[in-house]
DNA sequence: TTCGTGATACCC
DNA sequence: GGTATCACGAAC
């Protein structure tokens, strides 16, 4: 369970990192809403490869979004990262987002790869090296994980693999509380 | 609620 | 080559 760990980056010896606070699961080729169900391409390579492998895509001509490779090699199973807490370096993250609220400087997806100076050219990395991924501060009760529905995609929207944890500030708002259809 | 934005995939 | 699609965000 990566809710709760921090993810922490490196570049240009600017460190930032943050505690995952809200995650969406995808469950490899046999789901329809993952980016590895219509096989293996260029772009979702990275899905394929072993747990700790990380793919970044970019989505609606401006956000790079992270997931973390969680499945042996060859299943492509990731873990879409969707908002932070902010807990190192706010001051390079107001930055690069260029504002400084610390509640939305990484409450979805899109902002905090924006926030953490991840891109592109980091898809089919390492967990390790730029992007460290380190253990939760504290455990996560299971009482405390909230599983709804996935946002933003049309396929297999009824599949409870969003989770957040109960009542944290920093999680995504804007579609959090979107009904079903 | 709408609109901007560009990489990707797939179809010619 | 053209274009529809897209696991979004910010501005209205």
């Amino acid at each position: 369970m990566l809710l709760g760990c921090e993810i922490e980056t490196h570049f240009n010896g600017q460190i930032t990192a943050g505690r995952i606070v809200e995650t969406e699961a995808y469950q490899g080729t046999a789901d329809p809403a993952s980016h590895a169900f219509t096989g293996r391409s260029k772009r979702n390579e990275p899905m394929y490869q072993p747990g700790g492998y990380v793919y970044v895509y970019f989505s609606y001509g401006m956000h790079c979004c992270m997931n973390i490779v969680t499945g042996p090699e060859g299943n492509a199973q990731a873990v879409l990262i969707r908002a932070l807490e902010p807990t190192q370096g706010m001051d390079v993250m107001e930055g690069r987002r260029h504002l400084t609220s610390k509640l939305n400087l990484c409450s979805g997806p899109g902002k905090l790869t924006q926030a953490l100076g991840i891109d592109l050219s980091l898809s089919g990395s390492v967990l390790g090296d730029s992007i460290a991924l380190n253990p939760a501060i504290e455990p996560i009760d299971r009482e405390n994980i909230i599983a709804g529905p996935r946002i933003g995609i049309s396929k297999a929207r009824d599949m409870p693999w969003r989770f957040t944890i109960r009542s944290n500030p920093y999680v995504s708002k804007s579609r959090a509380q979107k009904a079903l259809p």
